[in-house]
DNA sequence: TATTTCAATAGATAAATCCTATGGTATGCT
DNA sequence: AGCATACCATAGGATTTATCTATTGAAATA
């Protein structure tokens, strides 16, 4: 039977496309690791690289293999990681995803709670969009991800940690800036500014705009929610803005920003780990103190 | 990193309840296994085997562990086919399960040209019920299986070999055996044989026979598509039968073989593997070879 | 108490892995 | 051309790891 050394040295091979660097990265020389793979070849009787001076690659049925060989480390990883989780379920290493107008905003709520509740953890946080995230998730780089649900999302589990309002932000001394609380009807024949192109925000923003008659400012879209909300500020146009974003110091700077009357336009803001997890017990340690942290939280901004 | 051959040898003790013999089945030492076991176990930090004097088992961890860790092997194996079928695509062996409705008169219509196109392939044949032939699919202890389809079968890569009709059978000198085309409002009224329940035909038969006004005969049920010709023949009642269970010679046995009106009631055969099989070229050709043979036997006794 | 059963231990051997040093062959530069 | 560089393959020896046989020890059985 295979080795996994030899799938562990035939990964590392594909990925430098050098001998010499796939060895530094499996900490062995380069003639051992060119050892083990020839023998991995004459065991299975194909050869899997081509060796060319310039840059090494693999041949079709290395092409076709590396997948299989990778799904065996990644199931091998699996079995080391529940040995772990097993021996002492609530520590290690946790790489967790959000989503850029999640992050800012929800990480200084639960740092804290989850540093007390889950002390042997080391977080380490990842920020990108919802689509780099789930693929991240699915190659095995991310243990957790925290984004806004989308109905598109399939083969992860799933856990709510708040419903999060949107809020009406507009430039102060407009006449929507004046209203106390804002109906979706308010909204009718304005122009919105978004975020840019492949944030799940913009895409939720707009949805509650067009059903409400308002129409998207294409001159700019923003990179990050804080270019829109100075944007907002600077008396561009209005936006949504997650209820967590909301700063009542932003009133200084020229912002408004209006509650909806309910139900207001929302978003639901879930982890997700993948289906069979290793490490669940660590995971529901985690919704629960992040749950228990927003409770309070949310609640509290909703005051405001 | 565990290593493949440690997880083998906890499968084997896991299967076995005894080192000795796991260790005969991995062909090694009694202390060789003992050893290496206690070396996983120290390497990951648990205990995986509970050792009784009178019978060794797994260990709540080791319980948590054991499907992981066949998921490895599994992987493992996975590679090392595709491995194989990249250098011998149309080599090695087959295991092939078929219903039982199905195995006995499709299996002499097949076995020659498979043998033919693909001369370098051991066939093992398996013949069970629908829903143990999709487990051991699933498990891998299949590679092919070959079935009437269901709705509600999933997760499955699906290849239709042929649409099989299902033609009446009635007792010589009965008003149904003189007909020379049956329709189904024939049916109205009759008492029909079925097979024993966990047979797909039996569903299959019953649905048809129900929907024309007929009711199953609840005193007998046969295990046996051969049983249910002879009950048939020796008068008990009619029933529907897979057009390639038909023979010619019967008419002396007392039974008479009515085909339907078209269309017929029928069944749709066909080969499934799982979704991201290794050996999908010769599977292909498997489905090559099946459908070429049957395009030719099913219109010939059709004519019939 | 004697016997049986079965996993663990001890010590020796065989095999696999890995290292350093070196060779050979393209590629690139002057 | 000629030399230097980069890089994979080979050789030979050192080390680690897996494996074997023989034996021990501890519970279960008679």
């Amino acid at each position: 039977m295979v080795k996994l050394r030899d799938l562990q040295y035939l990964d590392a091979v594909a990925r430098h496309q050098h001998f010499g660097r796939a060895a530094e990265a499996c900490f062995v020389s380069q003639p051992t690791l060119s050892g083990q793979i020839m023998k991995l070849e004459e065991q299975i009787g194909l050869v899997l690289i081509e060796r060319h001076r310039k840059r090494v690659m693999l041949t079709p049925a290395g092409e076709a293999l590396i997948g299989r060989a990778r799904a065996v480390l990644r199931a091998a990883e699996d079995f080391e990681d529940s040995a772990r989780a097993l021996s002492a379920p609530l520590s290690g290493d946790f790489h967790l995803g959000l989503i850029p107008t999640v992050a800012p905003y929800l990480l200084p709520h639960i740092m804290g709670p989850l540093g007390r509740d889950l002390p042997e953890v080391n977080f380490y946080l990842h920020e990108d969009q919802t689509h780099v995230l789930l693929q991240q998730l699915d190659d095995g780089k991310l243990d957790v991800v925290i984004l806004s649900w989308l109905d598109s999302i399939e083969n992860v589990e799933r856990y709510n940690l708040y419903r999060e309002p949107l809020v009406l932000a507009a430039p102060n001394h407009t006449p929507l800036a004046k209203l106390d609380r804002a109906a979706l009807s308010d909204l009718d024949g304005q122009l919105v500014l978004t975020l840019e192109d492949g944030h799940c925000l913009r895409d939720e923003t707009l949805d509650y705009c067009f059903s409400a008659g308002a129409k998207e400012d294409q001159r700019f879209q923003a990179t990050s929610l804080e270019t829109l909300r100075y944007m907002v500020a600077s008396g561009l146009g209005i936006t949504l803005m997650p209820q967590l974003a909301v700063r009542a110091a932003d009133e200084d700077q020229g912002l408004h920003y209006v509650p909806f009357s309910t139900p207001p336009p929302s978003r639901e803001i879930c982890l997700l780990v993948r289906p069979n997890y290793s490490r669940m017990e660590a995971v529901r340690a985690m919704v629960a103190s992040i749950r228990g942290a927003m409770a309070g939280a949310l609640s509290e901004a909703e005051g405001v």
